[in-house]
DNA sequence: CCAAAACCTGGGAGCGCTCCCAGACGTTCA
DNA sequence: TGAACGTCTGGGAGCGCTCCCAGGTTTTGG
C-alpha cells in the first residue's frame, strides 16, 4: 500500500473571472471594469456581470489581482511586541478604534499583525512581500529597527508615537512636549515652587519629551529642575519613584507625572506618606486614561486623542498611496489639560 | 497644463526571483527549492542562494507564492464584531494568546480581522480570495451567518464557541454544560436547597449551555428549577438579575451566575440586601477571570482555559489544512472547579 | 560492470487577475 | 463631409512565483 498520504493541495472549486465573463455573455475586461467600479461600462454589461457574480458566488482573487495590478487594498497594523499584552492597553484600543474610524467607507483591509518572537524575518517578508500597501508601527519599545527595516524597504510607513532610532520615518504623536510644559505652567501659575516629575524610561520618546517639557517650563520660571524621577508605566514604579522624591524633597509641593497610571501609584504614596491631595502636593498626570476620572481624588491630567492619533496616521499613510506629495514628515496633535480636583 | 496627476502605481524596486537566481549562479527553480527548503539543493548551491538573498535584501512576493502555490502560509482570525470593544475583553486577550502559542515556529502568518459595519461583504471577498487558507471565528454574538458563509465557500473554517446558527461548521468550546453542572452539584452537596442562577443571553450558546447544566443538576436533585434570571455579561445586569431574584425568593441560600462578570454584579446586590457571602447566601461563578481572585470575598468559580481554546482552535485547522482526515467535528475542553470564599 | 535508484538541475507552463492597446461605434462641430 | 472626440468593448501580455517534467550526474548493489 503506498498510498502517498499528500495534503491535498489546490483546492480549486473557485469560480474564475473568465467564467463569470462567459455566463454574463461579455469580456474578462469588462467584468474586471464592472468589479473595480471603472466607468466605460454600459449599464447593460454592468447589469449582467452583477447577476452572473450573485449567481456563480464568485469573489475575485485578491492575490492575483494583487499581483496583476501592483497594490493590495490593504494595509496592515503591526504591533511590535508580545501581542497578548497589548489587548489589555487602552492606548493601542483606542489607536486601533481611530484607525478603524478611519478606513470605514473605503475598500481597504486592516490586517492586525503582532511579531512572534524569533519570527521578526517572516514579519518583514510578510510585510514586504507585496501583500499589503502600507503599514501603520506601533512601537511600544523604544529602539526598534522594523520601522526604518521597512521605510528601507521601500514600503510606505507611518509610525505611531515618535521613533528614536528612525530619523526619517514619518510619525505622528502627541505634542507630549508643550503638554507637559503646559502642566508644570499651570503648577507654576497655581504657586507651587517645589514641583517635581515622574517620568518614564529613557529610551522612550514619549518619556523624554514629556521630561523635557517640564524642564523647559521650569528653567523659564528659573526653579530648580533637579527634582526628576523614573518609572516604567506601572503604579508600583509611580509608587517608588514618589517615595523617592518624598525622601530628596519632603517639602515638595506639586508633581508632574508623565503618565496617569503611574500617578496612580504615586497618589497611593502620598496618600501613605499622609500628604493630602492637592492641598500638600499637587499633582497633575498625562494621558487622561478612564481612570484618571475615577481616581481619588480625581486627577488633573493633561488629555492626548489617541483616537485621533490612529485617525491620523490612517490620513497620513492612505495620503502617501494616493500619490501625495510635500506631505509633512510628522504629524503632532495637540493636547489639553484636563481640570478636575488633584491640581 | 493637462499634466495628468495620477498616483504612481507600480512601485517595483523590488528584487524578483529571477534576479537572485543570476546573481547565485543558479535557476529559478533552485532558488525556489531553497527558499521553500525542499530537499535535493546541494548546499553549495544553497548557499550561494542565501548569500545572494542577503545581498539584495530580497524578499518573495506573497501574492505571487500564493497564486502559484495555491496556499498563503496565512491564517486569518476574525472578530465579527465591532473590534475595539473586544480588545479590553480578556476573554479575546486569552484565545489570542493560545492562537499565538500554537502558531510559534509555523511558518504561518496570523491576520487579525475585524469587520467594519457595512463592510461584511467586503470580508468575505478578501478571506474567500484565497488571501488566506483559513480562519478562525471568534463570534460574540449569537446568530452569526459568517462561518456558515465562509465554510460553504470552501474555506477551512474553526469557530470558537458553538455556533447558534452555524451547524456542522467545525467549532471547539469549553465544556459549559458539565462546568455549570458541577457547579450546581456543588453547591448541593453543600447543603444548599433554594439555588438560583443568573443566566447569559438566550441568543448565546454559552448562556443557554450553562442555564442547561444547572437545570440538569437540580433537575437531578429533584430541585425546582424556576429561579432563573438572565443578565448580559455586565456586571450591571448581574446586579439587576439578583435584585429580581432576591425579591422573588428571598430565602434563596445559593446562586450560580454564568459569568464572572456578572456574579461582581451580585456581589454588591447580595450586599446591598445584608446578606452575607457566603453564610446567607453562597456564589459560584464561570470563567475564573483575574477578578475572580481579587473579588470580596474571593470568587468561587468555575475555571475555564482560554489560552487552550485558541490553541485547540489553531490544532484543528491546522491539521485540516494539512489533509489529515475523520478529524473530530467538534471539541469540548474540560472545566474545574476552582475554590475560593464565596461557596 | 551495468542497471537501478537517488540526487541535483534548468526549462517553461500557467496560477487569475489588471491594464494597455486597438478598434468599433456613436455624436459633435467647423 | 469628415476630423475630433467621447463611449464602449475584446484581445492579450505579463505580474512573480510554484511545480511538473525531462535530463544529467552520482551513488548503490547484484
Amino acid at each position: 500500500m503506498t498510498d502517498a498520504v499528500e495534503p491535498p493541495r489546490a483546492r480549486r472549486p473557485n469560480t474564475r473571472l473568465e467564467e463569470v465573463a462567459r455566463a454574463a455573455g461579455v469580456s474578462k475586461s469588462t467584468v474586471s471594469r464592472v468589479i473595480n467600479g471603472e466607468p466605460y461600462v454600459s449599464s447593460r454589461a454592468r447589469e449582467a456581470v452583477h447577476q452572473a457574480i450573485v449567481e456563480l458566488g464568485y469573489s475575485p482573487n485578491q492575490a492575483a489581482r494583487t499581483l496583476a495590478g501592483s497594490r493590495a487594498n490593504c494595509i496592515a497594523l503591526v504591533v511590535s511586541e508580545q501581542g497578548s499584552r497589548v489587548l489589555n492597553d487602552p492606548f493601542f484600543a483606542g489607536v486601533l478604534r481611530g484607525v478603524h474610524a478611519e478606513l470605514a467607507g473605503k475598500r481597504v483591509q486592516l490586517v492586525l499583525m503582532m511579531s512572534k518572537e524569533g519570527d521578526e524575518q517572516d514579519l518583514v517578508n510578510y510585510l514586504c512581500g507585496g501583500h499589503v500597501d502600507g503599514v501603520l508601527v506601533v512601537s511600544l519599545h523604544g529602539q526598534d529597527p522594523l520601522p526604518r527595516t521597512l521605510a528601507d524597504a521601500g514600503l510606505p510607513t507611518v509610525v505611531c508615537g515618535r521613533p528614536l532610532g528612525a530619523g526619517g520615518v514619518p510619525y505622528v504623536d502627541s505634542d507630549n512636549f508643550n503638554g507637559a510644559m503646559e502642566a508644570a505652567r499651570y503648577l507654576i501659575s497655581r504657586g507651587h515652587r517645589k514641583i517635581a516629575t515622574i517620568a518614564g524610561p529613557r529610551d522612550m520618546a514619549v518619556g523624554m519629551d514629556r521630561l523635557s517639557g517640564w524642564k523647559r517650563a521650569l528653567s523659564q520660571a528659573r526653579l530648580p529642575e533637579d527634582l526628576v524621577a523614573y518609572g516604567d508605566y506601572t503604579p508600583e514604579s509611580g509608587a517608588a519613584a514618589m517615595d523617592e522624591l518624598l525622601t530628596r524633597e519632603p517639602e515638595l509641593d506639586a508633581v508632574f507625572v508623565g503618565a496617569d497610571i503611574m500617578a496612580m501609584g504615586a497618589l497611593q504614596s502620598l496618600h501613605a506618606h499622609g500628604k493630602r491631595v492637592p492641598q500638600d502636593v499637587a499633582v497633575v498626570g498625562f494621558d487622561d486614561l478612564m481612570i484618571a476620572s475615577t481616581a481619588v481624588p480625581p486627577l488633573t491630567t493633561i488629555r492626548q486623542d489617541v483616537e485621533q492619533l490612529g485617525r491620523t496616521m490612517t490620513w497620513r499613510l492612505m495620503a502617501e498611496l494616493a500619490g501625495e506629495e510635500n506631505l509633512p514628515p510628522f504629524l503632532l496633535l495637540p493636547t489639553s489639560l484636563v481640570h478636575r480636583a488633584s491640581a
